[in-house]
DNA sequence: GATACATCCTCTAGCCACTAGAGGTTCAAC
DNA sequence: GTTGAACCTCTAGTGGCTAGAGGATGTATC
């Protein structure tokens, strides 16, 4: 039996982030000691492991909790999971794109700085002057 | 003279985040009409693309005032706004990184999966098998 | 001048996924 | 029995917006 410190060890979650999850209903309420602290075992410990794996893929926790559901449920045919998985790959793909294309502008406003005054700066230049290409009007994305 | 939507339309904000952005003192309170409603100049305009351009770069609000507040003193060294790129860049880079080993991993999970059974899926599987490989803790970073 | 109606106003609350802190209790070791 | 780390609940805050209620204003048309 794991306390909720051991638990957020052997996870690298946070004890605020277990409590979090079992209000939204992510992970199941606990079993508790006499006193009322919260003990867990293996079963809470695979679901927890699965919900940080999956966070770190960039899963949402909605996405997440279609995943538990679905896994669950062991007959059923497997191509939901597969769909969250391409959606989420394909978030994946664009996200990048939109990052390297930051990646050259930053990098040309960087490497035009000449080191001078702030009235001269190349950074600041190219935010001011970029401001009139404004045709790509969905954010950073990422 | 602007209206808020017009100020919106032009560079592709919300009239909300606008309001909000004045909020946070982020863009100046405005002039008025005898009714109360905001009007805008160029000055405002170029303010606001500016805060647009620099925030689809990914710059956080906080380092957008900066870098508006070194544009405001020209006579100042600009290394500063230089410094505030090149923290920006490493960030981009980190996350272009972080990025490609998730599009690894969803890559694989997606071309193994078989569709067949919940039971049998590879996505679950991998999600589930790598609860093992916690060992990198610092969330999605994304 | 009246009317229609799009746009504006303020204010509050919500989103995601946590994170922090106050103020108090329990557990395990010594 | 005492210490002190870890636990408890509850509330509020983070960033960067976004949504909606309920009402006022501005402008075009008749």
């Amino acid at each position: 039996m794991l306390t909720i410190g051991n638990l957020a060890k052997k996870t690298g979650t946070k004890v605020q982030t277990i409590r979090y999850y079992e209000q939204i209903e992510l992970m199941p309420e606990p079993g508790r000691t006499e006193g009322g602290q919260r003990r867990y075992g293996d079963a809470e410990l695979d679901r927890l492991s699965f919900i940080r794996h999956s966070r770190q893929l960039g899963f949402s926790l909605d996405a997440i909790r279609e995943l538990l559901d679905l896994g669950d449920h062991p007959n059923r045919p497997c191509h939901e999971a597969d769909a969250i998985a391409r959606r989420q790959l394909k978030q994946v793909e664009r996200r990048i794109a939109r990052l390297e294309a930051l990646r050259t502008e930053l990098n040309r406003m960087v490497h035009e700085c000449s080191g001078g005054r702030t009235a001269d700066c190349r950074v600041l230049e190219v935010l001011r002057d970029h401001a009139a290409c404004l045709t790509d009007h969905d954010g950073i994305g990422a």
